[in-house]
DNA sequence: ATGAAAGCGCTAACAT
DNA sequence: ATGTTAGCGCTTTCAT
């Protein structure tokens, strides 16, 4: 007990005693068992932390990042897992994880699964769904609501005086939010000609420079008379100026772009990206302290955090 | 002991025992406690994954990722621990993860801390160093050598026709030995002035865009007379080459620029970009596979596996 | 094929 | 301030 004390609770230990074990512990290269030690108290300090897949230019990563930061300096060990885009993986994954009995958990994004969020609730665990707003969240929620970051750039191309708008947006579901209301302020605003769908190049998540691209050239902005393009992300919108440059399509003089979520290229393409920023650091952070508190008891019992959104006005738009 | 074999080994118990327990573990909602499991068997199914940080656009997230993947399709769980660049971070790090008792450790990149080193060298855990070559490994290593692929680019500049070489590097230890083989090559071969050192614009990890830019407004190529630029990552690749489009330095015709990493927008910059390719998912896999038959006792004793690299040609060299 | 006994290495709870 | 006792929930080992 005095060893477990002296790694513990220094404090209530003598410092002869303290002294002691800790030349002890030097000597023989003891390294304690923290398997035991959960067992015993019921406590792993283990985060699980779910992200929808590993990928560079993910603008969650940042989150992820800030997150992995809070929580070692609160002595917590962050497990990683990829829920993948299929609803089946999150049942299995959701198990596998609950099985290691971590102190919480964190799902970047809102779990698709009805089976695996119930599990969840099911437990009592202490749960964060970050980087997104949910109706109907598990426990607590901290995040944006992708929706109206989506209607707060088309009505920034509106306020801009752009009549017409496109998009390139992803099929992963919070870029489907956002794209939705994307097309439903465009609509409100009149930059869609009535009874016709909003001209929209779509491709699989995780995005690429390529799709931009690709998208620019699918939509053909000239032909079908858009002056303002969404992306779904900030590589997408880099990769469409790309495209417009060797096309000789001038931005934003013909087309102004948009992208979503300020990675740290987008103040340096040519022109420089106006873009939707979100501050992943804070939401990683939040997502952290809160979890922590929450798991030692001083937590809220109950907590919605909205970080909402800004739109970083740059030249591309 | 029946449901314990159930769960583990399905096939030692009969079909009758086997579906009433499976019918218990349903209707109760029982999950396994994989931490009791653990102290008793000895074997936690945890790894231990020590990254430099968990940053976008660095070259060793799709191997991260390809490992993570592998290591969760054999039943093991992968935890995630961000080493910065601080040593004595190391030795803090590695004293928390093996308090855990990890299964194995994969370290991206080797470990710089002497003591970190035999501290894990001591507990006879399996470890791999994945993408990097060391002459005095832990255990087994998975990668390829950087100080090499340094040599490489600027022999493949040299082939190319090119008199005078700079570069942009990065203060972080796999960059530092890309750039001492780049200059060790670059003199060999006639492509630095006698007596002078290679112009060269050293910033900080992890890479940024920006610092492509500010590269090549540093050591304005064009007064300094280099014909070819190797950039430590694609992504400061990527911000020299728009830096030299929003300067007027035509590439390649005045100035050839390699990248390193081919990450996935290296084909769409504007030119395409000329890079180094390690095949990353091939690295990340082979680690995790490797690391699992150790673990699993069919494991070789010793392993170093050098994946190499390839330059990719593509318009900007 | 199934069951009984023991114990992994800690820490909660209580005693001194 | 330190020590004693018991037990967390499994799996190993041995018995039937």
């Amino acid at each position: 007990m005095t060893v477990s004390r002296t790694l513990s609770a220094p404090d209530s230990v003598k410092e002869k005693a303290r002294l002691r074990v800790l030349e002890a512990v030097r000597t023989t290269g003891y390294v304690p068992n923290l398997v035991a030690g959960s067992l015993r108290s019921n406590r792993t300090r283990l985060i699980a932390c779910l992200v929808p897949v590993i990928s560079s230019g993910s603008a969650f990563l940042t989150a992820v990042q800030a997150m992995s930061a809070a929580f070692a300096a609160a002595g917590y060990q962050v497990m990683l897992g990829e829920k993948g885009y299929d609803p089946g993986r999150e049942e299995q994954l959701v198990d596998a994880i609950l099985a290691r009995r971590p102190d919480g958990v964190v799902v970047v994004g809102v779990m698709q699964s009805e089976q695996a969020r119930s599990r969840l609730r099911a437990t009592g665990i202490p749960v964060v769904e970050a980087w997104d707003m949910t109706d109907d969240p598990i426990d607590m929620v901290v995040g944006f609501s992708h929706y109206r970051a989506g209607r707060a750039i088309a009505a920034y191309l509106h306020s801009q005086g752009r009549k017409r708008a496109g998009m390139i947006t992803v099929s992963e579901p919070r870029a489907v939010a956002r794209a939705k209301g994307f097309v439903a302020e465009a609509r409100r605003l009149g930059l869609v000609r009535k009874g016709e769908p909003l001209p929209t190049h779509t491709v699989d998540a995780p995005s690429r420079m390529r799709h931009g691209r690709d998208g620019v050239t699918a939509l053909r902005p000239v032909d079908c008379k858009i002056d303002a393009l969404y992306c779904a992300s900030d590589l997408i919108a880099h990769g469409a100026l790309i495209e417009c440059a060797s096309q000789g399509i001038v931005v934003p003089e013909h087309l102004a772009v948009v992208g979503f979520g300020d990675l740290d290229f987008a103040a340096d393409t040519l022109p420089a990206l106006t873009t939707l920023r979100v501050d992943s650091r804070a939401i990683g952070h939040a997502a952290a302290t809160n979890m922590v508190a929450r798991i030692e008891g001083e937590g809220p019992a109950q907590l919605v955090l909205d970080f909402g959104f800004e739109i970083v006005r740059r030249a591309s738009a």
